[in-house]
DNA sequence: TGCTATCTGGAAGTTATATTTCATGTATGA
DNA sequence: TCATACATGAAATATAACTTCCAGATAGCA
């Protein structure tokens, strides 16, 4: 949370901060509005100012000073007339401008659902999973994403697939989908022992997708390196304090995890590989089609699923 | 670009920057390009800078240490590892990045991946998911939630946890969250025919927890049948089509699961399971907290994790 | 378990920034 | 022309920023 800077309030005591510039307007209207009460060298530096607004503010008094060939008293004699206390605080003031330019509009307050107040865990929750989603997507390579989807997607190395104990969940779930994609695909099991069996299978060239949160699981690093020793590529899921399994991984997916709720939200997580599914799945589109006509013969065949509407 | 040579990462703290001549990139990029080889304090930083970037790193290096929690040498040192001098140059170079996207409105766009372009599956998934939580939300109704919350939560009735083929990885994902909050927690196991088995332990006034999504599954719906000919109240967790198991269920939770992608995204649901658990921990705090203490003790026994960090 | 290499923040040291002071400069009107 | 009032920047000062150094903490390893 960015700390919040008070606005520049107060009385200065040069006497006459123009009339009615609340607190709020930004530098250029304040600028604007004293315009006419301003020296000429204060003009001179609101000029320069307003020129290339507002990174020409944001540097130091000094550079400020020298590009608007006015000396620093000046500019801090216009901040108070400005009614800033001094300086620094016309400078926060600017940066908190940017920060309103430039903010991500999902950032934005939202009220979720409407029939609960805002405070109602379903909003804050709804709102901090967006907020997870942003800042993993900000951090996430695209490059990589595309060449990991390929790696999986790769019908001539096979694909192993292990989570820890929560996330085993996910693991199974790309698991599932990836088999009704392609062949060669296999779960290694988290909840037993018999997890180096599989690591018998696992050859030069193999894909190892991992998911491991906090508290990393002894047994996920151990796995990603034995797995690494092996010559097999690992496609790591984690978290923003990402897991020791890293040092071993091809690409590593980073995923924010925080959510107010004693136990963390892998929705992103979910996210992230529903669209590594997508992407799979599209770009090996003919071979994906059979199988899944396979597939459904076989489901209709097993009488697993009966169709509704 | 993708790091080949993670297995032989060691002494980072080389004087180096990592990555060649990277002094045209934004800072963001080489915050991402270099993650991996910064510790534990600079990855918190990163984070911190990327959160609300770049204001938060426009500011005095103290402010910054401040926010981040970490020391101001931290993140000097992290600067000389992008490739700075120091933290002043980093500054400026943010300087020129806020200039460049403020003067330039095109790159104003609301991008979720800035490296990808808006049409990569990336930017369009994410979308998606967003739009599915939004219309999720608009059309739940909070005082059900609750309710069914207080149901999942109350320890007097057993509660039962079932999915389909592909709703089962969420199904055991509840599970194991509720396992650890409370006692009486059953999983359907949905992938053998065993299930109605399972059903023998269901009595009146107990809970049944279950996801069903297109194509409906007929095991599904025939277990909701059953369970509330026995008197079990019935959760279903369903898409926006409703699956036909919602004539008898109690509480019906419809979420939005269409994305651009062969398959569905269920992403939605799992951010309301989520919540969910998050409010039934909240609500049975002491029991849970009690609970979730002991099963610590019991993991740390069994030498399943070890704790890092 | 202890050993080693690395990480980290406190505190001192160094440099730059922001502000105040004050002498000089400039405009205006008598 | 002088007197006055304000404007301005050089220099001094105060303040804060930035960097370096170092000892304790920590993680990984044998």
């Amino acid at each position: 949370m960015p700390k919040h800077e008070k606005n520049a309030e107060q009385h200065s005591n040069t006497g006459k901060p123009a009339t009615g510039n609340a607190s709020d307007n930004t530098v250029a209207e304040r600028i604007r509005a004293n315009f006419h009460q301003l020296t000429r060298a204060e003009r001179q530096l609101a000029n320069t100012m307003l020129e290339n607004y507002p990174v020409s503010g944001l540097g130091s008094i000094t550079a400020l000073a020298e590009t608007s060939d006015v000396s620093a008293p000046t500019i801090v004699r216009m901040a108070k007339k400005l009614g800033f206390r001094g300086f620094p605080q016309l400078q926060s003031q600017l940066r908190h401008e940017v920060e309103e330019t430039i903010s991500n509009p999902i950032t934005r307050h939202n009220r979720w659902s409407e029939g609960a107040p805002d405070a109602h865990l379903i909003n804050r929750f709804a709102e901090a999973v967006m907020q997870n989603l942003r800042q993993t997507l900000a951090n996430l390579d695209p490059g990589e994403f595309d060449e990991a989807c390929a790696m999986m997607g790769d019908l001539k190395h096979a694909v192993h697939v292990a989570g820890g104990r929560i996330t085993g969940t996910l693991a199974e779930y790309l698991f599932r989908h990836l088999q009704m994609i392609r062949p060669g695909t296999t779960l290694v099991p988290s909840t037993d022992s018999h997890w180096p069996h599989y690591v018998l299978d696992m050859h030069d060239g193999d894909t190892l997708v991992l998911y491991d949160v906090r508290r990393y699981e002894n047994n996920s690093v151990k796995l990603a390196e034995i797995a690494a020793e092996r010559g097999v590529n690992l496609i790591l899921f984690t978290d923003q304090w990402v897991s020791p399994a890293a040092r071993y991984a091809k690409y590593t997916f980073s995923c924010r995890i925080e959510a107010p709720s004693a136990w963390d939200s892998t929705a992103v997580m979910q996210v992230i590989t529903e669209t590594m599914i997508a992407r799979i799945q599209a770009s090996s589109w003919k071979k994906a089609q059979l199988r899944t006509r396979e597939l459904e013969a076989l489901f209709d065949r097993t009488g697993l699923f009966r169709r509704f509407k």
